[in-house]
DNA sequence: CTGGATCCAAGTTGATACTG
DNA sequence: CAGTATCAACTTGGATCCAG
């Protein structure tokens, strides 16, 4: 997961935008800070991982604290309700795995009779 | 659900394009032609419904067969693959109906807060 | 009846540069 | 550090007209 050489991608099921179902399982254990969210999450810039957070605050999904102090710290949490959907997620991967590999099959089948 | 006054696209989570999901309700309890999908399925246009049956008949959840005879007909079914989409739909439905409240008032209340 | 072809508006994602 | 601003590219869904 997170890989780009394994994608997740291939699964017809998603949360949200493009990077928030990844977001919130970066955010499973515990909050964590915005620059530690763009660590497994390659390749995602600022103004994207801002908008896909601004999206799941609005929709109650994680909050925002920042934290005073010397230097600049704000850190991204799961609500109840963002945490709630670890639930579905799970029937989601579950699926996935048990089915990804026809999934993979079918497409080859197709890409095969369409040549 | 299908109704556009009760939009079940309020859910984060979505299976395949924006009609996949619709579809594989409407073939749950068997075959349907291209027609009778049109009717649940208000304001989907020939083309876009097309576009998406073919993205389903590519990933085998459904296959297209069709009948001969004087007037032109065609039906689309569901596959195992494509049932066993269902587990996970009802899990992602049962997250909705427990927690959509929960949804619409954060979404007020940013509303709120906006202004 | 079941689509295919074309064109288009809108939304989404991203690259890059800049800021308090 | 945690974003914002701007612009470009790509993708989606839809309208409309046409065809076997």
């Amino acid at each position: 997961m997170f890989d780009p050489v394994c994608p997740s991608d291939l699964t017809p099921i998603r949360f949200g935008d493009k990077w928030a179902g990844m977001v919130i399982r970066c955010l499973e254990h515990g909050p964590r800070r915005f620059s530690e969210l763009r660590i497994p999450l390659r390749g995602v810039t600022a103004k994207v991982l801002t908008q896909s957070l601004r999206a799941l605050e609005r929709d109650g999904m994680v909050v925002r604290v920042e934290h005073s102090g010397p230097i600049r710290r704000v850190e991204y949490e799961l609500t109840p309700l963002g945490r709630s959907l670890l639930e579905p997620m799970a029937a989601a991967c579950a699926w996935a795995e048990e089915h990804w590999e026809e999934l993979l099959d079918a497409r080859e089948a197709a890409a095969a009779r369409a040549r």
